[in-house]
RNA sequence: GCGCCAGUAGCUCAGCUGGAUAGAGCAACUGCCUUCUAAGCAGUAGGCCAGGGGUUCGAGUCCCUUCUGGCGCACCA
């Protein structure tokens, strides 16, 4: 089951001040306005502009509308106590205690699934993330990547639509040509010696790529030394480009991350699909050939330039495979949404990208990129330079061997994806005060000790009915359900916006709310009602946060 | 040169579709543990929201412009 009280408030002074509108007003025509949550609660809990909005429309000054309108309003029955008329125009509502009542309550009825919502009403979603290069280690863009990819369809999932989690697989074109002629060097270093082989200009330089070479070379010794390149390139890539394949996902699932659809960009080419992309754009006049290449009519969508689709050479380039890829996603796999996390590096990609849907006769209104900025490593306060050419970049194996994944995965989505983003791998292990995981860990394992603690002693939570938590009227109370109500809003909010880190920043606040609570008021005390209640209260609260570090992939600890 | 993203407290950043006196955390200073976890809470201090124009009842938020920083403009991916 869902709930959202937030939305059940809203949707009642919808209906609240569209009456008293029509009753003041007759025969003006409403228009739509605002129903905010204040920053400040003095300025009630909820606000709406419509005074001011009419101003136009009914003649009058805001204020004197607003008057008009409450004076009208019919609050029976609803979760609404009163109304009054504020500052330029605003008509600030107040919520009466019923409303906090049922927020707990709902909150505990829906337990595991409380924060879900039906706003995406089960529409097929692809979220693709990663996608690292297979011919080596994952590195920090694919880190930070494959967190809010991960998180992102977490949040889609809990906000209702169908989602699939995919890492496409670049395993075809020039890459892989070049992950092959590094491994033969590789491999033939070891028999011939390093000196009397040389290693491509542009090959992979990393210590992994001589690590496959010697397993290959584990595998099947010299008998490849002597034959054909082709044929040893072949071998070398058939046995090292599924290894690393592998690899890649076992460490995302230490990372957390499970995909759904691991796709094979060679499968493609493999079935003729990438030249089928060729053939549609053909059919549909937006090709041309200039100097034995193919070329597309990007122009005719906005771009620069036209781009090559099928080289002179008769290789069509990774942009003919990516409109394959993307074709596939929506025309034979019926995704109605595609969100693809790219590097912001491949931000030129995404008009051309959009466009080349449109082209192909989609929509490329339905592909969405997230584009996410780099990721600065600090270390003491300056930056941790990584080197590709050393092949000494830090990867995303190395970042796990000394960093929790519970906080390599709350840092990577503390910052919206568009901002860069600073790792500071001192804080990241420190167990202490400073490091928000902690807090947000540390309330979560508060409210499990007191719930321990009151066990203990005999006092065990008792079922309870809304209108038991009417003695809930503290400010901090007040303000932590709140703040409870509205984790589905949040959830769809981080779905809609694409920026999981929301569900962070919502996390830690409601940890806030709780350690002021918690200061604030004593749940075990006397008062056997009050007491019940706040442990009402105290599991709501356990419930979203696990919940939300749930969505996030952070464990929940009981004790600290 | 053209394009994309960003510029908010000393530092790192929030600020949802424009809303009422600009918010956290860290760092600094002051308090709070014989009672549910002090990995916590309360308080003090800190700001021409890069600069300049505009749009309107109202702008950190939208438009234009300048400056600064990051990135991109291959028959690479």
């Amino acid at each position: 089951m869902t709930a959202n009280l937030i939305a059940d408030a809203r949707e009642q002074l919808q209906g609240i001040i569209t009456a008293a509108y029509t009753r003041a007003f007759p025969g003006s025509e409403l228009r739509s306005f605002n129903l905010e949550i204040p920053k400040d609660t003095s300025h009630g809990d909820f606000a709406s502009n419509v005074a001011m909005i009419s101003a136009k429309a009914v003649g009058k000054p805001p204020r004197e509308i607003a008057a008009a309108l409450i004076a009208g309003m019919d609050f029976a029955g609803s979760y609404f106590s009163g109304a009054e008329a504020a500052g330029p125009g605003f008509i600030n509502f107040t919520l009466n205690g019923s409303w906090f009542s049922h927020a707990v309550q709902s909150v505990l009825d829906c337990g595991a699934d409380y924060g879900r919502s039906n706003y995406g009403a089960g529409e097929k979603v692809m979220v693709e993330f990663v996608s690292a290069n297979p011919t080596g280690p994952m590195h920090m863009g694919n880190a930070r990547g494959g967190a809010i990819g991960d998180c992102l369809a977490s949040a889609l999932d809990f906000a209702g639509y169908d989602v699939t989690r995919e890492f496409y697989i670049n395993d075809a074109g020039n890459q892989i040509a070049k992950f092959g002629r590094s491994l033969e060097a590789r491999y033939l270093q070891l028999y011939l010696g390093e000196d009397a082989v040389e290693f491509p200009e542009e090959g992979y330089q990393g210590e992994d790529i001589k690590v496959r070479a010697q397993e290959f070379a584990n595998l099947h010794g010299e008998r490849y030394v002597n034959a054909p390149s082709e044929e040893r390139i072949q071998a070398l890539v058939d046995y090292a480009l599924p290894a690393n394949v592998e690899g890649l996902r076992r460490d995302l699932e230490k990372y957390r991350i499970h995909y759904d659809v691991w796709f094979s960009e060679k499968s493609l080419h493999d079935s003729g699909a990438v030249m089928e992309a060729v053939k549609l754009l053909t059919a549909r006049g937006m090709t041309y050939e200039k100097e034995g290449a193919i070329w597309y009519k990007a122009t005719e969508y906005g771009a620069e330039k036209d781009e090559v689709l099928v080289r002179a050479n008769g290789i069509p380039t990774y942009f003919t495979a990516d409109i394959a890829y993307h074709y596939n996603k929506f025309a034979i796999r019926g995704f109605n949404r595609v969100i693809d996390i790219w590097g912001a590096d491949h931000h030129g990609h995404v008009a051309r990208m959009k466009g080349a849907m449109n082209a192909v006769g989609l929509d490329g209104d339905k592909l969405d990129i997230v584009l996410m900025q780099l990721v600065r490593l600090m270390k003491d306060g300056q930056p941790f330079k990584m080197s590709k050419r050393t092949g000494k970049a830090i990867t995303l194996t190395d970042l796990l061997e000394d960093i929790p994944i519970d906080a390599a995965r709350f840092f990577f989505n503390m910052r919206e994806a568009g901002s860069t983003l600073d790792f500071d791998l001192d804080l990241a292990v420190e167990q202490t005060n400073q490091n928000p995981v902690y807090y947000v860990q540390y309330a979560h394992a508060r409210i499990c000790s007191i719930l321990k603690n009151l066990a203990a002693e005999g006092i065990a939570p008792r079922p309870l009915a809304a209108a038991d938590f009417d003695c809930l009227t503290a400010g901090e109370e007040r303000e932590l359900i709140r703040k409870l109500a509205s984790m589905p809003e949040e959830i769809i909010s981080a779905a809609r916006s694409y920026d999981p880190a929301r569900m962070t920043h919502y996390v830690i606040d409601t940890a806030t709310l709780f350690h002021k609570f918690y200061n604030a008021c004593r749940v075990k005390g006397d008062n056997e009602a009050l007491m019940q209640a706040r442990l009402g209260l105290c599991i709501a609260t356990r419930t979203v946060i696990a919940n939300t570090l749930g969505l996030l992939k952070i464990t929940a600890p009981e004790s600290m």
